[in-house]
Parts: structure tokens; C-alpha cells; sequence
DNA sequence: CGCTCTCTTGTACGAATGTTCAACAAGAGC
DNA sequence: GCTCTTGTTGAACATTCGTACAAGAGAGCG
């Protein structure tokens, strides 16, 4: 009579990897830090409990995948969307924008960068991920920086410096807004961010930042 | 012969609940988010565990209180600063100046202000806190940037949204010190403040933040 | 001194946690 | 069609969690 409905599936295990990240994502992003469990995992996977075990070790390193899937794919849409600028005050702009964009600029996306960051302290791992991804994001901006302040005439400028401030910018207002979505427009966090780099293309910030 | 150790002593609750905002932020420090535990505290604060809760109802009320307290605390501390400071520019130096001081600018705080990040989506108390504690800082900021525009002829300029990107250029420099202390130094991360204050105060933002 | 109030203690309980492991079954290879 | 590999399952374990609650003890007051 009934028909012996299969029980599961086997799936290749990188895309059983991805998946598992997937759901580990969406755990995060719906119940923050009490989504970090085995088993509210293995049920948005729609998978058991001891297969998480057989994928990672140890939770832990699960959360370290994940981390470094979101970072890395987020700063992929970054620097796609930059490099689709023509020149570097374009390509700063679209930076910008896809920074302020539904991807990035997300309240549920807090509670999941929130579970990183209190991994980083205590966990080499992730301390790793987070200085790589650091290093991907402020990399990009130093290189459309660089070429701004050539176009502008500008030297002997710490672009460094610059590229942190930028993305410390960016990333304050993105926190400040997923707290409280109603602290300010995405439309006056954008213009925020371009008045910086006008100024930063003026020389405004010449005398602090001799390089 | 042994003398009676006393085995308790009494406070009065105000005292009482002080010490246990003082072990919970200790706790959290120490232990980041495992350290949001009934068992924890009282340890920390060398007390049962059936005192916390003779005290707060449910943890999350204490961990609630201990938000309140601690940014209580360092908003006064900033507010105290800046007020020290003669004239509207010296007064952001000084703001700038002490949020890149020692009480505020530790990587032990990371953890702290995670936890409290993390509950503000769930918990209508801590989004009231958060809410309350941010409109101190902003107001603090608004008030010195709108002295300073006054005292530079600029006129039609949306202070709050610049009082919002200059509390998130100080919000992203101190978390990504926080996240790697390595990333820049601190007297970069003043520099990088002040040199958005110059801007301002030269009318950069301007064209960008009329209001 | 003794009474009383309540601050404080510590056990108890049910629920939820991460990890382990033996058993099952899906699907490729022959 | 059979075998074998291994992806997958789910029960079991010790641990930890928050909260409840009855009993104990400090300290002020009569």
C-alpha cells in the first residue's frame, strides 16, 4: 500500500557542506545566539542531529565555515560592484551603494555578525577568518583610494588610514541602523559616506593623515 | 576553638544589585557570551545562585540592568570630557580624545557590548536601552557639531545626520580595534576623528548634508 | 533577651545543550 | 542482482542551563 517513502538522500559532501552552511545561516539570522545549537540547525538542514557531527568535529568549526562563507561573499558582491565602476570615484560610490544594499544592510544579518564576533576572542579560527576578510575588504578600498588621490594630486597620504576610516564609516553606520533601523535614512547614510570621499578627494584630510 | 565564619553578610539592595551589575560585567567580559549564566555570576560575585534571581525575576532583567549601567557610565564619562573642553571644537577633542581612552577602547568590552547587541533584537527592555542610551551620545555630539557650525558661518547643514556619521566613524574605529588591536593605532584612530572634524568645521560636508 | 522580617542559601527539577556511537540504508561498482 | 562503501540516522550520555522553593541565618526592634 503505502509506497516506502525514502528516508533521505545522499548528497555529494560539498554540497551537503554548503548546505549544512545554508541552514546554519538561517539558524543565526532567526534566533542569534540560540541558534547556535546541533539541533536547531539539523532541523532548518531538515537533517539529524549526528550528521552535523560527521560534516565538523565540532559546532564550532561549523560557525568558522560559515563565517568565512558569508564574509567571502559578501566582499565578493563588493568588489563586483566596485569593479563595475568606471574609475575609482565611481567604483567608491558603487562600493557604497552595495554596502547600503538589502544584502549587507539587513537587521536580521546583526544577529549573525554578533555570534562571529563573540567567537573571534576565543577562537583562533575565527580570529583567522575575521583578519583575512579585514584584509579583502580594506584592500579593495585602499586600491580605489589610491587611484582617487592620484587623479586629485594628492601625496604623501596615509592610505591606510584612509581605507580604515572609510570602512569603519561603513560599518558604524550599518550597525547603527540594523540597532534601529529608524536612526537615519539608507539615502543619508549614503550621502554620509560620499561626503567623505568628496572631502577625501579635496584633501580634507591632508594635514591628519601625512602619510 | 574555630571562631563562627560568618556565612553571609547583609547589604541593602541597592548596594546589592551595584555588586551583581559589577560580577555580570566582569562575567561577561571574562567569558563573552557563556558568561550570560545564573551559575557564572553568582560566582563572580561569590553569592548563591538563588540571590540573583531573589534580586532580578529572569537573568534577562539583570543582564538588561547591566547594560543600562555600564552605558550610563560611559556616556557620563564622555559627556564629563567634552563638557571640560573650552569652545565647541576643543569639546569634540575631547570627546574623541576619551573615546579612544582605556575605559572604553578594550577588547574585553567587545564581548560585553556583543551580548547586549545580541538580545536588543529579542528583548523590548535592552532595544529601550539601547534606544535611551544612544539618542545621550548623539545629543552630546549634535550639540558641540552645531556650536562649531555656528562659529564657521555654516548654515542649512543637517547636524543630526553629521552627529550620526561621526558617532559611526567612532562606533567602526573602535570595533575594528576591538576585533584585532593590530589594525591600526590609536593615534590614527584620533587622527582619523579629528581630520573628520576639520572637514567639517571647512564646511567639506556640505554640499552632501544640507539640510 | 527574644521576635520578626527578609536577605540569603542550596537543593531540586525539567529542559536543553554538545558529542559519541552502533545500526541502518542509499547508491555506486561490479 | 549482489556487495560494499559510507552518508545518514537517532538513541544515549554527561553536563549545563534557568527557575522555583523551602529552610536557614543575619540584624534591627521591642
Amino acid at each position: 500500500m503505502a509506497a516506502p517513502t525514502r528516508k533521505f538522500s545522499r548528497i555529494q559532501p560539498e554540497m551537503r557542506r554548503e548546505h549544512l552552511v545554508e541552514a546554519t545561516l538561517r539558524c543565526l539570522a532567526e534566533h542569534g545566539h540560540a541558534g547556535v545549537s546541533v539541533r536547531k540547525i539539523a532541523a532548518a538542514a531538515d537533517v539529524s542531529i549526528g550528521l552535523i557531527n560527521h560534516y565538523y568535529p565540532s559546532i564550532d568549526q561549523l560557525i568558522s565555515h560559515a563565517y568565512e562563507t558569508l564574509s567571502g561573499g559578501i566582499a565578493n558582491g563588493l568588489l563586483e560592484a566596485s569593479e563595475s565602476g568606471v574609475g575609482p570615484r565611481d567604483s567608491l560610490s558603487r562600493f557604497i551603494q552595495e554596502s547600503f544594499g538589502p544584502a549587507v544592510l539587513n537587521p536580521d544579518m546583526l544577529g549573525v555578525w554578533v555570534v562571529f564576533w563573540s567567537m573571534v576572542r576565543h577562537s583562533a579560527d575565527m580570529q583567522a577568518v575575521q583578519q583575512r576578510t579585514y584584509g579583502q575588504y580594506r584592500q579593495v578600498l585602499e586600491r580605489h583610494l589610491a587611484a582617487l588621490a592620484r587623479d586629485n594630486n594628492l601625496t604623501d597620504i596615509n592610505i591606510q588610514a584612509a581605507a580604515t576610516a572609510l570602512n569603519a564609516l561603513l560599518d558604524g553606520l550599518w550597525l547603527t541602523w540594523c540597532l534601529n533601523p529608524q536612526n537615519f535614512s539608507v539615502e543619508d547614510g549614503v550621502a554620509m559616506c560620499e561626503g567623505w570621499v568628496d572631502a577625501f578627494a579635496a584633501g580634507a584630510f591632508l594635514p591628519r593623515l601625512k602619510v
